[in-house]
Parts: structure tokens; C-alpha cells; sequence
RNA sequence: GGCCCGUUGGUCAAGCGGCUAAGACGCCGCCCUUUCACGGCGGAAACAGGAGUUCGAUUCUCCUACGGGUCACCA
């Protein structure tokens, strides 16, 4: 077989060289040690956790190393392309922090290494694909689908393994005559590698996070160019991370099987494969069992169901760098104040096993996260997503930003922070009764236990409004509990809560009771934050307003 | 079915031949406290099973079970 003839015939079009894109991609020059890698997903439209994850690892390792991270759209299935889903992609992984070097971007390409979209990288593929077939390790193959389904089948009956290898390769040794005939006659075609392993040796290799591993290797014919020239996955797979120089693949585990055949084709093209990171899945629990968290079934997948869930970015972030790198966490607990890119990550800790999606934990770093944040950055992100998600809210909320933000601003900062929220979902809620307009007095439903007595409750009401009205509300917190305390004394309410803990029969209540007389009337619920805060935050004219609502609710007429 | 990966408390996980087997989330109890949230202290809770190797196995080997992945002109 004349394979040079074969090689011209099938890629007359081709005129580079495999040595001209050599020089044209020339090895890098980072210094030692520099990570080269990239996220390369295919725009389906649908940006899920799972390339987050593998992101993440990716960006961390180059940044941290001095290297260079690159966005490659492997868009070689235009069956499943979804419009615009570049863009979808491009935006999301940036909303997610993940800031690329070089690669695609909305603006087109940047970067020396590019094109950075593999439809467009078509002439490349194909002279390598040329080379291949000019040294007998590809050829083509005119098998229709149908033929290759009975083959399915047959193996099937058979009990034999799946796949184009053997006899079952039947375009692998024919005549030039034949392909001629069929080139002539306009039929359709693939290119198929000519596989020379087989199954009865193993192949062994080292990942870097499953460890040493031991493959059988490939026998198959794999597919490398499907019948519209464009390159399937493994092989523009093997051909672009070659002339990027990406140092460090990483991706899920479920490509492991393929990698006897990423091996095998960067060694019959006279490359050095990468260093790869095999990661495992994430999964959910479904029912008793553990399963991969699937696209279809599993709306928690998609990066946008933790964007409308009103999960800050870093919340994400830091949640999946815990799950990546346990001793983050600790980390974490020595450095509560600098930024998360100060951790040293290391792929070293990362487990070869699935992780299962522990959605308390998640909320729990999303707590500590928004605690540590300064109330203007809360107000920022929550404008931002309330803006989105709640319109209602956002008008009362943006109308006065100083009042939302010294709102937030309670018990924010020092050692122990509150943490009253674990989403920006659940803000508004928190926060309802500093605004008229979602001020929803729970006192107001039937059966409502103010701590006291009605009547008691009135009294208090009542005391606390004259006071203020003569004098005023006290401007600092010590005055404004010694006031209350003062007049809850009048009125018989013990000033001492363990004095009143050791001799009730004494008093009428303590000054527990007041306080929470006083805040149900102000915030219409027997929950709330620092009492005094939010009355002064409120200002005293809104806050008699309260007290007259409530008033009205307990009988009182003024 | 073939091939491959995995298996430490409910969950996330340290561990890398000798430990009373860390820590975190969640749960329970106590303390702090004008409510809540926070914080502090304490508790229940694990090496899938079986053979080896070894003076000694959570750690190494094999088998079994279970879980997951993959066997396309999808990535």
C-alpha cells in the first residue's frame, strides 16, 4: 500500500507542514515548574459545578505556579450546539472569578497559541491527520451507520467486546483500489487510527491524583476525523494540547478509559503527553445510594441554580476549594481576612474518590463568608442579585442605601460576627421590618405569645412612648438598657435576669420580658438583632410609629 | 457483559506499617445571653467483608460485596 498516495489523495488541500506549526507554536519559555492548562468545555449552554470544579483546580495550579490558563471551546459537535452558548459560558465562568490568560473570548481570540475554537482549527487537525495516513497510522474508513450498528449487534450476540478493532475493522487493510472507487463515487467517510495495541497488555501510567495506574490498552480503530473533516474529542484533544503546550490536563475521571488511546496517539505522532489530573465525580444521594449528579435530573448541577439561590461567588468558591483541599478549612480558621488565592493549593490533597454535594456545608461557608464581609459589600451583591430575583424588595431596599447599609452593618465585624444569613435569598426576610412596605407584624395574626400578658404588654407599650416622647430616646446602648431596665423596675420586671432566675415569686417578669415587649412592638417578631441598633438605626419617629401599631393591636387609645 | 476507578462516623474529610483513628458540617446536651444569631465546653457516631504479607495492618497484596465510570462520526 502506497500510504503517500493514500495521505494526498484524502488531503490534497493540505499545504503546512507539521514542522511549520511546530515553529509557529513554539514551546513556551516559562520558567520551570510553570503550569500550562486550560478549561476546554463545549458549549452546550449549560455550565454546571462539575466544570467549576475542574476549573478551579486548573486556575489555581497555573496562577499559583506563574503559568498561563487558557479557555478552548471544543465546539467539534455542531449537532449539539447551542446558539450563543459561548457567551452563556464565557460570562459565567467569569461571574465565577475564573480569569483567563489567553483562549477564547467574547471579544475573539487573545493569545499567540489560538485559534482557540477547534472548528476553526480544521486546517491544523488536518495535517496531522495527513502525516498519520502518509506513515500507515490512520486510514479511511466508509463503513455507513448501519454497518456499524449490526457489528454492535453482532458483537453483542457474540458475547465479544464493543468496537471497531479486528476483523471487525473492515476498511483497515483494503486495497487503494477500493478506497478509490469509493472516494469516486462521493461516499462519505471517516479517518481511523491504526491502533497496533492490544488487549493483552497492560499500559502503565501515573495520574496525578488516581496515582499509578494500570490500563489495558487500546485496541480500537477510534474515529480522528468524523465524515465532516472536524476532529473527534481524542484527537483534537491530543493535537491541541500539544501545540498549546498545556503542561497539566485536567478533567473527570470518566475519561480514564480513553487514556490508553490519548497515550497511544501522542506517542504515534512523536509527542510527550501532559501530565494528567483525573478528577472524580460529584455526586448526590439519591434515595439510599450515591450517583453522579446528572444534568437532566439535577437542577443543583447548573451554575446558575447557586446564582438564583443567592450563593455569593465566593461562597462557591471557597465551599469547592474546601472540597478540593480539606485542610483549606483549617487554613481558613487561622486566615479569616485574606483573600481565599493566599491558600497554597495543592492537588497532592486531592481525593481520587467522588465527592458526594453537602449542601449544609455549603450554606455553612456561605454564613462565615458573608459574616466576614463589610455591610457595604453585602449591600452590593444583594442590590445585584435583589435587582434580578426579588424587584420588590430591591425598591425598598436601594431607595435609601445608608439606612441598608447600617441595617447590615449590625453586629458585623470583631471576632464574632453574626451570622444570620447563609444566602442573599434569604435577606430580605431578614431585614423585612426595617421597611414599611415589608414590615409584616406577626403580632397581628391570631394567638401571637408576646412573652407577657396583653395587658402587661399595653403598659410597657405605653411607658416606653411617654418616655420618649419627654425626653427622647437615649443615643447609646448602655443608656438605652439602663433605661429600660429603669423603667421595667417601675413597672415591676426584675433588672437582674439571674436575681429574677433565683427569686420570681418577686416580680412580675424581668427585664428580658421588656426588651422582648418592646422588640416585637418595633420589629414585629421576637427575633431580631441588637435591639437598640436597629430603634436607633430606625430613628425615633418610625419607631413610635411601631409602638402605635403595636399599641392600637394591644387596646390602647391615645 | 468487557475494561477501569473507588470504598474511614449521616456527610465532607485527615491519615500514607505502630495514633486513645484528627478536624469540619449536621444532630444532642450544657454554658454565655434582654430575644435571635454568634461564641465556648462536652456527647453520640467510622476504617465494607474475608484471606494473606508482617512482630504489628485503616495503611501493602489478593478475593468478595457494594458504589461509580466507560465501551459513538458526544464531549
Amino acid at each position: 500500500m502506497d500510504y503517500q498516495k493514500l495521505a494526498d489523495m484524502l488531503f490534497a488541500d493540505v499545504v503546512k507542514t507539521p514542522e511549520e506549526l511546530e515553529a509557529e507554536f513554539p514551546p513556551r519559555g516559562l520558567p520551570e515548574g510553570a503550569v500550562v492548562s486550560r478549561m476546554a468545555p463545549s458549549p452546550t449552554g449549560f455550565v454546571h459545578l462539575g466544570n467549576l470544579v475542574q476549573g478551579l483546580t486548573s486556575e489555581r495550579m497555573t496562577h499559583q505556579s506563574g503559568g498561563v490558563l487558557f479557555l478552548r471551546v471544543e465546539d467539534t459537535d455542531q449537532k449539539r450546539e447551542v446558539a450563543g452558548a459561548v457567551e452563556t459560558l464565557i460570562e459565567a465562568l467569569k461571574f465565577y472569578d475564573i480569569r483567563f490568560d489567553e483562549g477564547a473570548s467574547v471579544q475573539g481570540d487573545i493569545g499567540d497559541y489560538g485559534p482557540y475554537r477547534q472548528r476553526q482549527r480544521r486546517d491544523i487537525y488536518h495535517v496531522y491527520a495527513k502525516k498519520l495516513t502518509a506513515e500507515g497510522k490512520a486510514y479511511p474508513c466508509f463503513c455507513t451507520e448501519q454497518e456499524l450498528s449490526d457489528i454492535h449487534a453482532e458483537q453483542e450476540k457474540n458475547k465479544e467486546n464493543f468496537g471497531y478493532y479486528g476483523k471487525y475493522a473492515v476498511w483497515r487493510d483494503r486495497p487503494i483500489e477500493d478506497i478509490e472507487r469509493q472516494l469516486a463515487e462521493g461516499k462519505p467517510w471517516v479517518l481511523r487510527f491504526r491502533s497496533e495495541g492490544s488487549i493483552e497488555n497492560k499500559v502503565k501510567f501515573t495520574d496525578l491524583i488516581k496515582g499509578a495506574l494500570e490500563l489495558t490498552e487500546n485496541d480500537i480503530d477510534h474515529v480522528l476525523l468524523k465524515s465532516d473533516g472536524i476532529p473527534t474529542y481524542h484527537f483534537a484533544h491530543v493535537v491541541d494540547d500539544h501545540l498549546m503546550r498545556t503542561t497539566h490536563v485536567v478533567r473527570g475521571d470518566e475519561w480514564l478509559p480513553s487514556l490508553p488511546f490519548h497515550v497511544q496517539l501522542f506517542a504515534a505522532l512523536g509527542w510527550k503527553p501532559p501530565k494528567y489530573l483525573h478528577i472524580g465525580p460529584l455526586m448526590k444521594m439519591d434515595g439510599d445510594s450515591k450517583r453522579k449528579l446528572s444534568k437532566r435530573k439535577d437542577p443543583e448541577l447548573a451554575l446558575t441554580f447557586y446564582e438564583q439561590a443567592g450563593f455569593p461567588v465566593r461562597s462557591v468558591y471557597e465551599y469547592l476549594l474546601g472540597v478540593l483541599n480539606s485542610n483549606f478549612e483549617d487554613w481558613r480558621r487561622a486566615n479569616p481576612d485574606i483573600p481565599a488565592t493566599e491558600f497554597k493549593f495543592s492537588y497532592k490533597k486531592m481525593n481520587p474518590a467522588g465527592s458526594l454535594f453537602d449542601e449544609n456545608k455549603l450554606r455553612d461557608v456561605s454564613k462565615d463568608v458573608l459574616a466576614r464581609m463589610t455591610a457595604q459589600e453585602v449591600y452590593a451583591l444583594e442590590s445585584e442579585w435583589a435587582e434580578k430575583y426579588n424587584p420588590e424588595f430591591y425598591k425598598v431596599f436601594t431607595e435609601k442605601p445608608e439606612y441598608s447599609q447600617a441595617a447590615l452593618s449590625i453586629g458585623r465585624g470583631g471576632k464574632k460576627p453574626r451570622k444570620d444569613f447563609a444566602t442573599l435569598a434569604e435577606i430580605p426576610a431578614y431585614l423585612s421590618f426595617f421597611y414599611d412596605e415589608t414590615f409584616v407584624p406577626e403580632y397581628e395574626q391570631d394567638g401571637f405569645d408576646w412573652q407577657v400578658s396583653r395587658e402587661d404588654a399595653a403598659e410597657i407599650v405605653c411607658e416606653w412612648q411617654e418616655l420618649c416622647a419627654k425626653d427622647g430616646m437615649p443615643g447609646d446602648g448602655d443608656a438605652w438598657f439602663a433605661l429600660v431596665k429603669q423603667m421595667g423596675e417601675r413597672l415591676g420586671y426584675c433588672p437582674d435576669t439571674k436575681l429574677y432566675r433565683s427569686e420570681p415569686e418577686k416580680w412580675k417578669g424581668s427585664v428580658g420580658d421588656v426588651s422582648m415587649v418592646l422588640r416585637v412592638a418595633t420589629c414585629g417578631r421576637r427575633q431580631s438583632p441588637d435591639l437598640f441598633s436597629v430603634m436607633d438605626i430606625m430613628g425615633s419617629e418610625a419607631v413610635m410609629k411601631r409602638m402605635s401599631r403595636a399599641g392600637e393591636k394591644l387596646g390602647i387609645r391615645n
